[in-house]
DNA sequence: CGCGGATTTGAACGGAGTCAATCCGCGTGG
DNA sequence: CCACGCGGATTGACTCCGTTCAAATCCGCG
């Protein structure tokens, strides 16, 4: 926690949502301003979580969903033996949490990978809310196709897949989503560990290292350890896809 | 094609879904019973798709979900190289098409096993409908989610799963979702070549023939082409699971 | 400055893929 | 009615990619 002025800071912006730079991320297109008031009034209080942090739990009842305000977060499935597999890493205005509408409780957790907000969003108002405003039910609905989506991407590149080509769309996906964020495509640093790029890919931690020093000695990239440099992203792109 | 009649009959089911056997699977618990009736009124007909031909394909615009009435479908998406990606197999009561709201066009296609039919909702109808009644609304949403989620578990298998373990659980699931629709746990004939098994579970046809051929050697099950007898369930739900 | 987690790298192994040769069952047409 | 053909399934032999196990190194952080 920080001094008060502080938090009254961070009060004041809490309906900030008109002024937010993720508008365009988050928010749907085509509301009124008048709409857009509303929805403001909706986002009940941002929550901050210290790297390493949980947001929510396997199980957890589900009230909210979340939009990352800053920071990034990792969303993970547990499964009774206790392997772990990553099911998606989420930076400025995603929105995650949408699995635990299904059954009231949330399916998989939510852990900050580096110090984060996010705003908090209760499921039952957008509701009540989406009833009254046929643009925002849409904007809902499309919310939770789109993950559908993504995650039949996730599913395509974990069945078929070979290792390289899956660090290579894993790479190429991180750059296109910093630059829509106004970040630079080419240079990074990753938030998460060789261990959750490899749960997340299904590999092992072993094999994502080895990748990263073939894909640098092949000139593809820099890669020390968290920092990240593409320098031949056209390369990567070939690299995906040779199997017939 | 039939006879008139026949048509004649079809047309007749075709709002019949508060006497439907699925009602319990594909409607939401807790409508009244005139709420069931408006319900019906969205359903816009049937639609009949011969084993192998194509309900809707990938890029095709979106207009309607579909609830299996008959028979089996698989929905899979397709990789710019070929590549395929099985992403479900669809029976009795289950809804598809959810994909399609993110772009208003079908991220997957989508084809029939054997001989089926499906009933159409017009997803625009279902949207007006979800915004006069509360518990239709939250039904839909629940269906997103409850995909999301079962995309999740696909993920949690593809990512960490050994070949073994993949098939003794897509047999399990199999098993389960007979039971529910009222037929034999353990007996059933599988809709779905070895081929489209492997590639929904990211294994090769010819290590799902294997896996069979070693499960019928240790008395698990009985395989002969697509008839499959579960003789062992708890020894399969063992099989899941060793590598601590 | 030292500890511990993260990363890198090597060597050996093994599981699933690949390639190829049947085999089986079913529908079709002679 | 039977022979044929064809797609799906099975099985074998061999290969190779990714894992496993192990050791060394790096690095951030207290």
């Amino acid at each position: 926690m920080h001094g008060q002025t502080q938090i009254i800071d961070f009060q004041r912006l809490k309906t900030a949502c008109s002024s937010c730079s993720l508008q365009d991320l988050c928010m749907p297109r085509g509301l009124t301003a008048d709409e857009l008031c509303q929805l403001e009034a909706l986002v009940d209080e941002h929550r901050r979580i210290k790297r390493g942090e949980r947001l929510y739990a396997t199980g957890s009842p589900f009230e909210a969903l979340y939009t990352v305000r800053l920071g990034s977060l990792k969303t993970s499935v547990l499964f009774e033996d206790g392997r772990e597999q990553v099911t998606g890493f989420h930076m400025l205005g995603e929105l995650i949490g949408l699995d635990g509408i299904s059954t009231d409780t949330h399916n998989c957790s939510a852990y900050a990978l580096e110090d984060s907000e996010v705003c908090l969003l209760p499921f039952s108002r957008l509701e009540e809310f989406a009833r009254t405003i046929p643009a925002m039910q849409h904007h809902v609905h499309r919310l939770l196709s789109t993950e559908i989506v993504r995650e039949q991407h996730n599913m395509l590149m974990l069945g078929t897949m070979r290792a390289e080509e899956k660090l290579a769309s894993f790479l190429l996906d991180l750059s296109d989503r910093y630059l829509k964020r106004g970040y630079s495509a080419s240079e990074f640093v990753l938030r998460m560990t060789r261990e959750e790029i490899g749960s997340f890919l299904g590999l092992k931690l072993e094999t994502v290292s080895r990748l990263f020093s073939r894909f640098q000695e092949a000139g593809l990239i820099i890669a020390q350890q968290k920092y990240i440099k593409l320098l031949d992203p056209t390369g990567l792109r070939q690299l995906i896809g040779p199997p017939d």
